[in-house]
RNA sequence: GGCCCGUUCGUCUAGGGCUCUAGGACAUCUCCCUUUCACGGAGGAAACACGGGUUCGAUUCCCGUACGGGCUACCA
């Protein structure tokens, strides 16, 4: 039988999670959730240095705004808590100790100091220096030492880390979900730190133990990873672990819109999008980044194309719920190319989905918005009807249809001034007199009394529809005019 | 520099040997609808990075080059 699908989304929460994040947990989440599996959610903070305050209560919160809501994990718990790895300390030394046991792994005295400097002299001698079999025997480990001199210097406190032996002159490779077999040779990766010297492990040995610890089967992350992917294969090898090891699915990057590199929280600021789904304010500067939500975008609209940002459903569709998303997600929909990040687009989701959305629970919204508002419920419901297919975002019906909700503050004097005579006034009193006689505000009523009053008037409709306009909303060119006057009983200020 | 990944309209992408006169969407332009603004409709401009193979036939397969990106920490 098959194993059950279990994928996990594991970001440390050093920074607030931005839409990159996102688009991985997304793409878990649906992979889980169309093989009916499950989705975990795993804390990484192994570093302790860059611990920042409010971060893991931002991913949650991010993510149950999307609704990529985690089965298991930090916040639900479930059969292998913890599932925050600082808590799940003491597990990792004894794997790390396994592999010093079987060989595979080494004890290493050399200071952080030491290793900067000797990376600064290959600098100078443009070489790079990396920690691997062509050096290691000239190092400060445990590997030059004698076993007594060993014992005695961690007996004596001094501190050490942990490093995977990496033997040169082999050739590891394996099948990525997205790109086929990728080969590397072992003589380029170095001898990765496994256990950090105030005992915590370092990534690389965390996800791995956790991953099989918490029978994880599909690992699923950014491709910056991909580097770094051997060295996993060789730590699962190591461990005997080789059947336990998830497929590895390495995602390509999302990149900023303009020029080139990965999306940043830099571009956001400089370009003027968020990159972030909900607002986040830094602890330590106080600094304030915007959110998707914040924005007025709808998490549906934010998922939906983040979802289309990499992967496409083969077909011609572009709006997808997340239940339609998981029905259609596959890996091998997924484009290998990194994708330039598209703001004017995400603004499209935005809209297809608000024309998707219910009136009445937009009036219902929006009506509370509106301090000591008059109107009823289904005056709101008849405005959006008249907004919504004009507009991107739900609360801009509120700013460009302001007229709507109040009388305008100040009028177009241009417009005024240059239609306006005062012979005219006669024929707005009628005509006020005659839409208030109105029971029917069909538009065709409308437009029907406008213009016969017109004509009794021996008016033309162009010499007087702007001022209309303008007494109705202030502005010369507005949105709407006949459907508007559906309103006419709202509107009183016009009889002034 | 080294290693790895990638390369179809400006952007997201479909297509993976003959069906490609390369399809869709965003953006852009024109027109229609509308005495406003949108929506909507019709149409336009716009791409297979380059060079070699393989093949009857390459956008599609292989190799190289160029370009782009990622990684190269006791960070993830």
């Amino acid at each position: 039988m098959e194993k059950r699908v279990r994928t996990r989304f594991a970001p440390s929460p050093t920074l607030p999670l931005h839409m990159g994040g996102v688009r991985t947990a997304l793409y878990s989440y649906l992979f889980a959730k169309k093989n009916s599996g499950d989705f975990i959610l795993r804390i990484e903070d192994t570093d302790q240095n860059r611990f920042v305050q409010g971060a893991e209560q931002y991913i949650i919160d991010a993510l149950n705004w999307c609704s990529i809501v985690p089965d298991e994990g930090i916040g639900k718990g479930g059969k292998f808590e913890p599932y925050r790895q600082s808590e799940r300390k003491p597990i990792y030394r004894q794997y790390a100790e396994q592999l010093i046991e079987s060989g595979h792994a080494y004890f290493a005295f050399d200071t952080a100091e030491e290793l900067e400097q000797l990376r600064k002299n290959a600098e100078t001698e443009k070489r790079t220096f990396s920690y691997d079999a062509s050096v290691r025997s000239l190092l400060n480990n445990s590997l030059n030492l004698n076993p007594d001199e060993t014992a005695k210097r961690i007996a004596e406190g001094k501190h050490y880390v942990i490093r995977l032996k990496v033997e040169a002159g082999e050739e590891i490779s394996f099948t990525d979900l997205i790109r086929g077999k990728v080969v590397f040779k072992s003589d380029v990766i170095d001898d990765k730190v496994l256990l950090k010297s105030d005992g915590m492990p370092t990534y690389h040995l965390a996800h791995i133990v956790d991953d099989v610890l918490m029978e994880i089967t599909h690992a699923i992350r950014g491709e910056e990873w991909l580097p770094s992917a051997p060295a996993h294969i060789l730590i699962y090898k190591y461990l005997g672990w080789e059947n336990k090891m998830p497929y590895y699915a390495h995602l390509p990057l999302l990149l900023k819109p303009d020029g080139n590199g990965k999306l940043s929280k830099r571009d956001g600021d400089r370009l003027g999008f968020p990159v972030f789904p909900l607002q986040w304010k830094d602890p330590s500067s106080g600094e304030i980044s915007t959110g998707y939500r914040e924005k007025g975008y709808y998490a549906e609209a934010f998922v939906n194309m983040l979802a289309l940002l990499g992967w496409n459903p083969g077909t011609e569709q572009e709006v997808f719920s997340l239940d339609e998303l998981t029905q259609l997600f596959s890996f091998e929909h997924i484009h290998k190319a990194g994708a330039k990040f598209n703001p004017e687009k995400t603004k499209w989701f935005n809209e297809q989905w608000l024309q998707r959305m219910n009136d009445v629970e937009i009036a219902n919204r929006l009506s509370t918005q509106i301090a000591n508002s008059r109107k009823d419920l289904t005056y709101f419901i008849k405005a959006v009807a008249l907004l919504k297919p004009r507009v991107q975002f739900e609360n801009e019906m509120l700013e460009k249809g302001k007229y709507l909700f109040e009388a305008p503050e100040n009028y177009d004097e241009q417009v005024i001034s240059k239609k306006w005579k005062p012979d005219l006034k006669p024929f707005f009193n009628s005509l006020v007199a005659a839409f208030a006689s109105l029971n029917d505000f069909a538009n065709s009523n409308i437009e029907t009394t406008f213009k016969e009053t017109t004509a009794a008037n021996n008016l033309k409709p162009g010499e007087v529809l702007q001022l209309l306009r303008v007494f109705i909303s202030g502005q010369g060119t507005v949105l709407i005019y006949f459907q508007c006057l559906n309103y006419w009983a709202e509107m009183k200020w016009l009889l002034d």
